[in-house]
DNA sequence: CTGAAAGCGCTTACAG
DNA sequence: CTGAAAGCGCTTACAG
């Protein structure tokens, strides 16, 4: 391994000072008006000697890190991974690393997280947040480091974040099973108060509502997917009359298509579904399933987009961004019109 | 914010010196033999203000970040990212947290990313090989930080690394479908000199051999899903004998069951098939699909045992550490006997 | 137009 | 048993 080249080499092989080379380094060349002779000379021996500013004084010099801390469930479940991709896509443009963990949903797992994250001096926070972690999340807010919420929020607090309309896509999903004539269309989601998730019952409820008909809701009190395969069949056996299904997510699809095949229910005949989430496996499965799908690259695009100004200019507005995206309803086999 | 609390405050409030401070909160005070009364004391006070030592200013002056470069083809990818999930879980559990990013299987992408890693002074590093990289690796092998490579690696360079048993696992696969009666087993994989490809494929042709059968291979030059599906579909309607197939791994699997869809053939009494990789979605097909499942978290469990231990001490075993682990058949309806 | 110097918060040889 | 001091590689106010 070769010795690295330090500014005082830079300095010292051109006889002068290294703040002069710190500032031509730094592009202050002009702003401190260094001579462009200077200048010159001092970017070509950089050049030649492949100095490279050590990012660990830098950031221990200026307190930035260049790394944004990625808090999420799960960083194995598609929807996140692929999230996770598209970040990191677009934070290594402009010069930053992610790092990542999973809270698993347990609350003091996360905010041992968030710590560390802290400590570690991240330069801002992107967060799928879990239940319960207001307080923390609140306290991050005042710390003057940006954080950028998605997937869920609270209504209560005002902070940047990027989220789908839920409401809207359940409310079109169910519009859709209406529009192709099925009229007992159940909703099957999990026992939270997760905003996102009453969010989309919400959009449930009301197109049910508008459309005259009569609702039938089971919320899980999910804890793993055995028990949640249970309820979920003994849901189906006790509602006869259900000709249509929406499960809430993506999990939840899976528990529920597992309970479908148990039952062996035929798929559209016996009973419509419609997914919330979308992913690879509704293609693939026979028949394949309607999905409503969540646009990844453009939340990641807005996520990052609204992180990155706030790390340019603590300046920027003051105001919070609150992003709200469409969905897109993949119509499937699942979910055909009966003839 | 409250301003952070550094070394010198404790220091001064008791009237020593940080030197002292220093090694009673590193562990070193009985090696300093610094008195236990005066250990209790600073203990106290590090508790009472909750003082943490800044772990920017700590790497910076030890040059140890605490930090492992992730590199891998693709971070979505549900076998990458559970591996990124379990290695983040046993990283975090040593104070070692996980930077990532995909390399698309571009090599001067991959090359810019091993040099950002290496900039970062990342402690250590984890790799999923892409093709053409054996230089850069092998520098970086020689640049004393610890490297482990997985899923993929290269025979001629002698690294520590992590892959599964390719070649039994697919001899397996192969001898699964013979006993299960089916005589005319083709076999899907890409045109690549990427090793594990080639091994698996040596497994095949191994137990074809074995049984007396013959082999059918159809090696495709892999640009994107819809020529490959175009290049699986026109095989299986040149093969007309197949009476089964062996995809060599998960995207050609699934550019396979598009094929066979499109072909409209019947799983399992026009075609068997196994995949390589197994993936929810295999479980959810009808009918369900045999596959080779990979033990994620025993990989990336080794993957992290090799580097923590590398990471401890330097003088550790001078020899490479090189694992193989097997892989389980999960026989579903795809590969069943024809009665 | 350029330089000398302080200082970020630690660790660690050295001295006593 | 404990302390004074150098130094890691930068940035930046200050001086000239």
């Amino acid at each position: 391994m070769k010795k690295k080249v330090s500014i005082k080499d830079i300095a010292r092989q051109l006889g002068i000072s290294i703040s002069t080379v710190s500032f031509v380094v730094n592009g202050k060349a002009k702003e401190k008006r260094i001579s462009d002779d200077l200048t010159k000379k001092v970017l070509q021996l950089v050049e030649e000697l492949d100095y490279k500013p050590d990012a660990l004084a830098k950031s221990f010099r200026t307190g930035k890190t260049n790394i944004i801390g990625f808090l999420v469930a799960d960083i194995s479940e598609p929807f996140f991974s692929g999230i996770a991709r598209f970040i990191d896509e677009k934070a290594s443009q402009k010069g930053y690393k992610i790092i990542y963990s999973s809270t698993k949903n347990n609350k003091n797992k996360a905010i041992e997280l968030l710590q560390i994250f802290q400590d570690r001096h991240v330069d801002g926070y992107i967060i799928a947040l879990p239940e319960g972690l207001e307080d923390e999340v609140k306290a991050l807010t005042l710390n003057q480091k940006p954080v950028v919420l998605f997937d869920r929020y609270f209504p209560e607090l005002n902070t940047d974040h990027v989220i789908i309309n839920n409401e809207e896509s359940t409310y079109n999903a169910t519009k859709h099973l209406v529009d192709n004539g099925y009229k007992h269309i159940g909703f099957v989601t999990i026992d939270t108060i997760e905003q996102q998730m009453l969010d989309r019952l919400k959009g449930y409820e009301l197109a049910i509502k508008t459309e005259g008909l009569q609702e039938s809701i089971i919320k899980i009190p999910y804890s793993n997917s055995a028990s949640s395969i249970k309820e979920i069949s003994a849901y189906f056996q006790k509602e006869q009359q259900l000709d249509a299904v929406i499960f809430a997510a993506n999990y939840i699809c899976m528990d529920g298509l597992r309970s479908i095949q148990r039952l062996d229910l035929k798929i559209p005949e016996d009973l419509a579904v419609v997914s919330f989430d979308d992913f690879e496996l509704l293609e693939f499965s026979s028949p394949t399933i309607t999905a409503i799908a969540q646009p990844l690259e453009d939340i990641a695009e807005n996520i990052m987009s609204i992180l990155l100004s706030r790390l340019d200019d603590q300046k920027s507005e003051k105001g919070h961004k609150q992003v709200v995206l469409p969905t897109v309803l993949n119509v499937r086999k699942s979910s055909l019109a009966q003839s």
